[in-house]
RNA sequence: GGAGACGUCGCAUAGUCCGGUCGAGUGCACCACCCUGCUAAGGUGGAGUCCCCUCCGGGGGACCGAGGGUUCAAAUCCCUCCGUCUCCGCCA
């Protein structure tokens, strides 16, 4: 939820942002409009209701004889309080409804459009260059005995997969590592719940305009989550936390669901895009103005990662259209792909200022002994998604993996071999 | 799965049977000041969260697990849900 505040004090930048997404700049003056509404509602509402306690305060003093003639004249007063509360609830869910369509207001700088206008930050590393014809991963995966494709899809269907032997061994390295990172940098370990109840779903922002893509158990009324953001978000909702240490830091490792509801007929092979992976989550919790500083310690951490596994990648700013409701800014970073000529993302990263904590009652004191909400942020260190980069990048004309070396003792091996 | 007890202001509790004087008492912890040469003890006062209005002095509203209902009036009565604990049963 965006700042109810900025509509009133500053709503050209509402404007600016939600017209650098591609969404509709109006919704902030009919916003306004329903503030308006609301408060008038409340402010009726709240008037009544203090003639109604008054009055109760009366009557209930009264003498006995006294009492009827004025229980009678509450009565009437009971039925006006009654409408206003109903007007001042239906004009708070009206404007609520509204705010909620307004996505997080963008941070200066972040490139304005959709999916294809993201902005280059750096280039690091050189894309390999093969003497021989490289293998994509499914067929190294096939060749070394670390991926096993045709078996996933017979016990769980399409996008599934079992990683087998160095595959399963190189995922938990994968993990390790990440784990390692992070945990050098200040972060502390939490393995979190995939299955969250909806209010923390709809806390961090999922149920938008892409709940389809969320698994949900209607009978026990749960969502699988698609990122252990959702249980690392909500693992402090509703409470008033103590930032005069600093930033609070977790990392969250979690099995991942999504169900790649519009995804049909894309990056049908391998693993690249599945319905179920592991992800290591960074999440940090920040004052106000820490967070940018925050956000670009992530991307540090996260390409530090990259250069572990020796991967060639860029990193990019990715455009206001395509950030989602909840990030104000998002950097994504890609690994190149030797067999799809491409970069393609392996971690990404948000800065959700203060727009997540508000929906979730994540706040803190300031020294003015005031609480405010607190920004959120997110970042991937490592996910199942890896394994297509590291694969395809390091592998050798039979078949066969050199390891990274930073992997390597994680793996207990510097070559996977071929089966 | 069955039976029962409980959920109150940071913690611990009173209040609920018999609705109004209860947004709510007490103890501990906390903050400020006073006092005691230090410490301990004592005294006085303060303190929650959210929202609305403001001539920025303040005024008003909401919140007793959550949501409904009854009533002029609900912490208190009724219903639903959630959670915790105890006992029994069943299963890993």
């Amino acid at each position: 939820m965006i700042d109810p505040v900025l509509l009133r004090s500053d709503p050209d930048r509402i404007r600016a942002s939600q017209i650098a997404r591609g969404e509709d700049p109006d919704v902030v003056d009919r916003a306004i409009a329903a503030d308006l509404l609301r408060r008038t509602a409340l402010g009726d509402f709240e008037g009544l209701r203090a003639e109604q306690n008054a009055h109760s305060r009366t009557v209930a003093q009264a003498p006995k004889e006294e009492k009827a003639a004025l229980v009678a004249q509450a009565q009437t007063l009971a039925a006006r309080v009654k409408a206003a509360q109903q007007a001042a609830t239906d004009a708070e869910a009206a404007f609520d409804a509204i705010v909620s369509d307004i996505g997080n207001v963008v941070i200066d700088g972040v490139p304005a459009g959709g999916e294809d206008d993201w902005a280059l930050v750096r280039e690091v590393g050189t894309p390999r260059a093969f003497d021989f014809e490289p293998r994509d991963h499914v067929e190294l995966g096939e060749l070394t005995g670390a991926i096993d494709i045709p078996r996933g899809t017979k016990v769980s269907g399409s996008r599934f997969y079992f990683l087998r032997g160095w595959g399963a061994r190189l995922e938990l390295a994968l993990m390790r590592l990440g784990l390692d990172t992070a945990i050098e940098a200040g972060f502390e370990p939490l393995i979190t719940p995939t299955l969250v109840k909806p209010e923390i779903m709809r806390g961090t922002g999922f149920l938008g305009a892409h709940a389809d893509e969320i698994y949900y158990l209607p009978a026990d009324e749960l969502y699988l989550t698609g990122t252990s953001e959702v249980a690392l978000a909500g693992y402090h909702a509703d409470e008033i936390l103590d930032l005069s240490a600093g930033p609070i830091r977790y990392a969250g490792w979690s099995a991942c669901y999504r169900r790649e509801a519009g995804a049909a007929g894309k990056d049908n092979r391998g693993i690249l895009r599945v319905h179920q992976f592991h992800k290591l989550e960074m999440f940090c919790y920040t004052a106000q103005e820490d967070a940018e500083a925050e956000h670009l310690r992530l991307l540090g951490l996260q390409e530090r990662m990259l250069q572990a596994c020796e991967l060639a990648y860029r990193v990019i700013d990715v455009a206001a259209g395509d950030l989602g409701s909840s990030a104000a800014r998002k950097y994504d970073v890609e690994a190149w792909v030797p067999t799809q000529e491409t970069y393609r993302e392996l971690t990404s990263t948000s800065n959700c200022t203060t727009f997540q904590a508000r929906r979730l009652g994540i706040r803190s004191r300031g020294e003015d002994g005031r609480t405010s909400p607190v920004a959120t942020l997110n970042g991937t260190l490592a996910t199942t998604r890896w394994i297509v980069a590291i694969l395809e990048t390091h592998q050798r004309a039979d078949g066969a993996i050199s390891v990274p070396a930073a992997l390597a003792p994680y793996l207990g091996t510097d070559v996977i071999p071929v089966r």
